[in-house]
RNA sequence: GGCCCGUUGGUCAAGCGGUCAAGACGGUGGCCUCUCACGCCGCAAUCGGGAGUUCGACCCUCCCACGGGUCACCA
């Protein structure tokens, strides 16, 4: 057979050859040991968190060794592909601070190894397949699929193994001239890899997360060019990583299956292979079971949801980076104000197994994230939050900043910073009640405080109450009336009776609080009444006293 | 079903032949505190099962069970 034959009636327009590419696409000026990497996710939808899973470690990972990070957008199934998708990823990644050194921007490429959207470079997959006929280790196959079909049930009755290989492969040693009369009739043909494996021998990988591999060599004349001469996922990796010269290839464990796949492809095109590293599948807890985490029933699959949610994207950002690298907790422990690119991540310490999203544990996480902002920090995050989520507490943010800010400064700072809330939702909840407009005048009192008592406490108060007090004195003036009210002004004594005092200066200062913010939970009551001033301060309480 | 991969408390996990089997989240008891929150001190809770190898096994080998992945002109 004259493959060169074949492959020029096959590919009459493919003037460019394997060597072309090489030149246009030169080695990368790295420093030895520098990791090319990158992310390349299929525009089928929705951001997945899995996606900021994999493109953490991938940026981390190639910038820890000086080497560069890219984007590449997997659309060669336009059957699949939804509209605008590519552009989202490129808005969600860029607002979760993923930054990428070359690839695909909304208007076009960034980087000298573009074009960087897959369905740009069809003549570039062309030319190597076309090599591939030339050597004859590629073939064109009219199979339809009623024959494929047809194929299946026939090795499921002979015990073999499913698939197109060896005896089955119909067309893998079809004369020229059958070749040359299908393409006369038009009939559409794939592209297939003449297999030289031999499933009874074996092929090994090293993954630099899983460890050593084993399978059977791969038989499989599996398509590299569809028939609409487009090719599948597996001839698209091989020529664009290779061509791109990535050196770590991570994807998900999915692809493990089919490594015996590209192995064979690699060397066929004589490439070679990058660093293969399989990530382990994000799960969730469904019922009493783990299961992956599913675009279609989970809204936590979705980028999108965090943000709307409001989760600070630092805490999903430093969640993540848990989940990949376990040690990351006791680091930031021991580093708490040190940016997160210092942490020394290493696929040593990615788990092999899928690790359950624990959105609890993210919750956490983001408490802490947000109690080391400082306030004004807090404040932006907020306001950019409410923008688009609550327009009634933006309009509030945005009328005083110094008021928010002077708020949310309470009780931050210090070695112990409060915790009051992880989520930038969660905030109005928190601080509401310094706006009249939000103060709805509710009163949440603890069940064990009297009514009359209450009211009576609250009146004497209003004529104690002096704006210009320093925190001490202020506290002083309650202890002194909860000595001439019956309440032990100190805890020590009360705790040793408590029946000898109606109750403690703590029921005095939980009754001002409540009337003053409506709950139990607050910041400290002294920096309430500071920041609220007077007028209101007496207002609250005076109104609180009436209810009562 | 074939082929791969995995299995340490409820969850994330450290450990890699000799440990009272780290730590974190969650749960729970207490302390501290003007209330919460924070913090601190405790508690409960784990090596899937069975054979080996070994003086000794969570760590090594084999078998089983369970979980996951994959078997497309989708990625």
């Amino acid at each position: 057979m004259d493959y060169n034959y074949l492959a020029e009636l096959l590919y009459p327009h493919i003037k460019t050859t394997p060597e072309d590419m090489e030149k246009k696409y030169p080695a990368r000026d790295l420093p030895e040991g520098a990791r090319v990497m990158r992310i390349a996710p299929s525009p089928t939808g929705y951001l997945h968190i899995g996606a900021l899973y994999q493109a953490m470690a991938n940026e981390r990972s190639a910038h820890l060794s000086g080497g560069k990070f890219y984007f590449r957008i997997e659309d060669t199934d336009s059957k699949r592909e939804v509209q605008g998708a590519a552009e989202l990823f490129i808005t969600m990644f860029g607002k979760y601070g993923i930054k990428f050194d070359e690839g695909a921007v909304i208007d076009g490429d960034d980087g000298n190894y573009g074009p960087y959207r897959q369905s740009q470079r069809t003549e570039i997959y062309q030319t190597f397949a076309k090599k591939l006929v030339q050597d004859g280790r590629a073939y064109p196959c009219f199979c339809t699929d009623e024959e494929i079909e047809a194929i299946r049930k026939q090795q499921e009755e002979a015990g073999d193994n499913p698939g197109y290989y060896g005896k089955y492969a119909k067309w893998r040693d079809a004369s020229i001239e059958d070749i040359e009369t299908a393409l006369k009739e038009g009939k559409p043909y794939v592209i297939r890899l003449k297999s030289m494996g031999d499933a009874s021998k074996r092929v090994k990988v090293t993954d630099a997360i899983k460890g050593e591999l084993e399978f059977p060599q791969n038989e499989q004349d599996f398509v590299i060019l569809k028939s609409n001469g487009t090719p599948p996922y597996h001839f698209a990796h091989a020529v664009d990583d290779h061509l791109m010269h990535t050196t770590h290839v991570m994807r998900g464990e999915e692809w493990v299956a089919t490594l015996p796949w590209h192995v064979e492809l690699f060397d066929a095109l004589g490439f070679k292979r990058p660093v293969y590293c399989h990530t382990a599948t994000l799960m969730k807890l469904d019922g009493g079971s783990k299961r992956k985490i599913s675009k279609r029933k989970d809204p936590e699959a979705d980028l999108a949801f965090y943000i709307k949610e409001g989760y600070p994207k630092d805490g999903l950002l430093e969640y993540v980076m848990t989940l990949l690298n376990s040690n990351f907790e006791d680091w930031r422990r021991a580093n708490p104000t040190a940016p997160m690119t210092d942490f020394q991540f290493s696929f040593k310490k990615m788990s092999v197994s899928g690790a359950l999203f624990d959105i609890q544990k993210l919750y956490d996480v983001c408490k802490d994230v947000v109690s080391r902002m400082t306030a004004e920090e807090v404040y932006e995050n907020v306001t950019a939050w409410a923008k688009d989520n609550d327009p009634e507490f933006y309009e509030l943010l945005e009328a005083d900043k110094a008021y928010a800010v002077e708020i949310l400064g309470i009780g931050r700072g210090g070695k112990k910073p409060r915790k009051d809330f992880g989520l930038w939702s969660e905030v109005k909840a928190y601080m509401g009640f310094f706006y009249d407009a939000l103060f709805t005048g509710n009163k949440d009192y603890p069940e064990n405080l009297d009514k009359a008592e209450t009211k009576k406490i609250l009146e004497k108060y209003v004529d104690i109450f002096d704006e210009n007090d320093e925190q001490n004195v202020w506290f002083d003036r309650l202890k002194a009336l909860a000595d001439s009210e019956g309440y032990a002004s100190d805890m020590k004594a009360y705790k040793q009776d408590p029946a000898a005092f109606k109750g403690s200066v703590a029921d005095i200062a939980m009754m001002l609080r409540v009337a003053v913010t409506g709950k139990q939970v607050s910041p400290d009551t002294y920096c309430v009444m500071k920041i609220l001033g007077k007028e209101r301060v007496l207002g609250r309480i005076s109104t609180a006293a009436a209810e009562l």
